[in-house]
DNA sequence: ACATCATACAACCATATGGTATACTAAACC
DNA sequence: GGTTTAGTATACCATATGGTTGTATGATGT
């Protein structure tokens, strides 16, 4: 498992990437919203803006619902909690109490895998 | 604030959507690495993986010092934890247990707010 | 029946992205 | 001093991305 070979967390992460397509998300947190809904506090044509909404349905963020001639967009956030998970990984790196025992840690690994490498004053 | 207009969680987001840079920041999350070290296991040319390097760089998850001809990475996950705050506002749209409660208070929200629009029944 | 509304679809465009190959620079090693 | 070693820089390429305009379709309201 060299490279997380993960497409599920590409989609997720891609659709997140852009301000409109988190804009969308942020609206359809407060319930269902139809096309023109998302599409109008969005600065870029109707066409741009459901090309957003797709790219979030392709990430499994938003599902789609036709009633009538309106297509009504509701929030999927599950694979917000997926893309959450991957990050929570990372916690300890970005917990300062953690900063000094990880340091002391790693300067040990690297002293008995890699007895060339001299133990590194952290700054900060 | 229609469009959550945030270029670091684009720089952020963006840069955890490539399963080649969350592969690096995977063997960063071990300690330092130079860049020799973070390409080998990529399926990749060295000048690819360098600019992966420097992607998450741009996104401030990656610092570099220079020790003679090695570079060295570092993981400076404290913007991946802006992502994970970002992400958390929706908890609530992914924990099941909250969905019921949800849509009775979005419902009387739009009952008070948007007379016009009529409640809508949930299905799951 | 007709106009309007909500949306789709296609073509097109500029720029970004992810990759390659090749040539260059500078430190480390013998 | 010559050869690895670690990394940069440049040029180039194919495809993806994010946007536009214009046209079409089908449901709704009068």
């Amino acid at each position: 498992m060299v490279v997380d070979q993960s497409p599920r967390l590409d989609l997720v992460f891609h659709a997140l990437a852009h301000p409109a397509r988190r804009a969308i998300i942020r609206q359809l947190s407060g319930g269902e919203r139809n096309l023109s809904e998302l599409a109008s506090p969005l600065r870029m044509t109707f066409p741009a803006a459901t090309k957003h909404v797709r790219v979030l349905e392709g990430a499994k963020l938003v599902r789609r619902r036709v009633v009538g001639r309106q297509h009504l967009c509701r929030l999927r956030a599950a694979p917000l909690k997926e893309a959450m998970l991957w990050t929570e990984q990372f916690r300890r790196n970005w917990e300062a109490r953690f900063d000094a025992l990880d340091a002391l840690l790693e300067e040990m690994k690297t002293e008995e895998m890699k007895p060339a490498e001299q133990p590194r004053t952290r700054r900060r």
